[in-house]
DNA sequence: TCCAAAACAGGAATGGTTATTGGTCGAGTA
DNA sequence: TACTCGACCAATAACCATTCCTGTTTTGGA
């Protein structure tokens, strides 16, 4: 067995963590940690597969289908956050701020991007809708100083 | 062979769809012209499935790979626009003048959102990032007043 | 009318994701 | 310690939207 000793720095705090596993009554399992510490190894965005892989250089014997479901239970939990672009692959974050990430359709590579106050567009929506609004969110895409150049 | 010969009422007129095609080089053949009455006669924002079931309904010897290839051709040209929620199927839309939709995640029924300005959202996001961006798209999801009450 | 290019039908293949199944582990309890 | 129960896991099959492939048909231009 494997053990998983690493911390994860960039994203909740270890109590939180913890916190968060006992409150939901999900287990904090040596795989979930592992799939939480390949989360902060890779950096960034890593897809489902990223993670995959890293945790799986680690661990052999985990298998995909488990990477899927700790993120999906990591996400549920509120450890993490998930974020979509249009064709490609669901991406995860430790980084739970709100903030805005930008896709190159070059290389595909996630880059934040600071500085944009998105204001109560949320509130401005509600107020002219029916709908009980849930979730905003803004997908932008373009081309990365590198594939520019490209 | 079945005659198409509806009018695109909603979206671009006549004029404008073949001053497209041929500008475009691509030709306005009969199941593209079947998958437009198709959008309109749906209404909303078909799926490729929704589009590929009222095809079928008149032709049924249309392949739902055509269906997608015509939709893709659509868009590529500008008659036609597309939207995407995450785990969803691709939705397509006639409207081509910049609105926002959102999405219920209970009944997956998409509407207009009327009224809410983005104003220069594009251009901070671009004096903010190094990328070139070409596309931001706000995502909305909610639950409809039909399924709040469900 | 003829020909080359484009488009199509049908179906197989792909890729991300989810569901199923049978087995394992661990906390709580007698 | 032995038992029980449920959460968890690995492996794999299944799923679904979409794309790709192959042979055939249609189209527009010479």
């Amino acid at each position: 067995m494997v053990e998983y000793l690493g911390r994860v720095m960039i994203g909740a705090p270890e109590g939180d963590i913890r916190d968060k596993f006992r409150r939901s009554g999900y287990t904090l399992t040596s795989q979930r940690r592992a799939v939480l510490d390949a989360l902060e190894e890779a950096g960034g965005h890593p897809s489902t597969e990223d993670v995959y892989l890293i945790v799986k250089r680690k661990n052999p014997r985990v298998a995909l289908g488990t990477v899927y479901q700790a993120l999906a239970v990591l996400e549920e939990i509120g450890i993490i956050t998930s974020k979509h672009w249009a064709e490609t692959p669901t991406r995860y974050d430790l980084n739970l701020r709100p903030h805005l990430d930008i896709r190159c359709t070059g290389c595909g590579a996630v880059s934040e991007v600071p500085g944009v106050a998105l204001g109560d567009l949320g509130a401005e929506i509600q107020h002219n809708t029916p709908y009980e609004v849930h979730n905003t969110t803004l997908v932008v895409e373009g081309l990365c100083p590198t594939c520019q150049r490209g």
